[in-house]
DNA sequence: GTCTATATAACGATAGAC
DNA sequence: GTCTATCGTTATATAGAC
């Protein structure tokens, strides 16, 4: 039916630009790129989406909503500090090997356009999670972690686990790490990671 | 006097071929742009780099030279490993604050064409420095820091200075830091790495 | 909805006068 | 060495047949 097939044309050319668009960026972008890999007309692409700037919004806006509330749902829950920052770890860093490419084309494309997030952040009245920091400051109280501000240690946290995913190459160059080891890499230094943030914060 | 007029265009030439480049990427860089903000004509930009690829090339490798052999010989000292480790991060952040846009640029591209990284890393002789990992190796065996890989360690510190700086609007965003305040919050980010670090690895 | 063919604009690059 | 004018290509986008 004719309903069943505008679904799947739309679907993979979505994927296709999706692909395109967070490997390549905006700029690097051709739409003609996009229609080769999803094996269609060029023409199909403005049929759907009637220019490149809508489908890029379109592969935009999916990657900001499939990413910040998903990160921000990870500390939205009743767990010890430690337990909850070790499992953020872990879980973040499985996301992200997931979608190794979402991060830095969100980054690049914000710096492109600061203000695409922050309409993005108080159009959907997205805001930094006081209970986390809650959190952190009455462990401080308790003596439990050492003083410490929480926006930097979230910071410290997702920089982490953050930053190996964006600067793999770089990395996997200046390490000498052969590219199908870097999974396994990334796998321990999930533990790495949780072990060295927990470490600078406890009182012993 | 002739030669001295080339020099000042080719210097003003690269200047604004650095700033468009480092700012928008290869792909999104523009040579009438980069025309117009050196106040020259576009054809002067092929008569002394003949193409967009040779001028990009020469601002690329500029960029890596400038930076990563920089950046090793701030660990190539005699000092104990603490206030290694202090005055890296110190230097580092300074270094980044003089040149935000540097990382983003080189792992952009780098990101598009890992070749290039390799390449200067092998004809330029770089190694990830032996010294460095060796002094690690001895802090842990003499019981002054705990049992860590020196490569997560160092992976560790350049995570926690570079990553604020390549993703600072994201940043500026999701904490509400605005724009003029972003220096001082580094400025003060300084001091608490390097305590989150040592803490981190300080055995007590 | 899907294709081919084509319009239109932008970009990198060159020719030629001064 | 510097400019204007222009070429050749490639990119986005649309028209029109099926």
């Amino acid at each position: 039916m004719g309903n069943q097939k505008d679904k799947n044309t739309e679907k993979r050319i979505l994927e296709s630009a999706r692909h395109i668009f967070h490997t390549k960026g905006f700029a690097g972008t051709r739409m003609q790129i996009i229609a080769d890999e999803a094996s269609i007309n060029k023409a199909m692409l403005h049929y759907y989406f009637r220019s490149k700037d809508k489908l890029f919004e379109a592969v935009f806006n999916e990657a900001l909503e499939g990413f910040f509330p998903k990160i921000l749902k990870l500390i939205d829950n009743d767990l010890p500090l430690f337990d909850k920052i070790d499992k953020f770890i872990h879980s973040y860093i499985n996301i992200l090997l997931e979608n190794p490419h979402i991060p830095g084309f969100i980054i690049t494309e914000i710096n492109q356009n600061p203000k695409r997030l922050r309409n993005y952040f108080s159009k959907n009245h997205i805001e930094p999670p006081k209970s986390f920091a809650n959190q952190v400051l009455k462990a401080i109280a308790d003596k439990i972690i050492i003083p410490i501000d929480p926006k930097q240690l979230m910071l410290n946290t997702v920089s982490l686990c953050l930053f190996p995913i964006i600067a793999r190459p770089v990395i996997e160059t200046v390490f000498k790490i052969p590219e199908n080891r870097y999974i396994s890499f990334m796998e321990k230094r999930k533990e790495e990671v949780s072990i060295f943030i927990i470490n600078s914060i406890k009182v012993k």
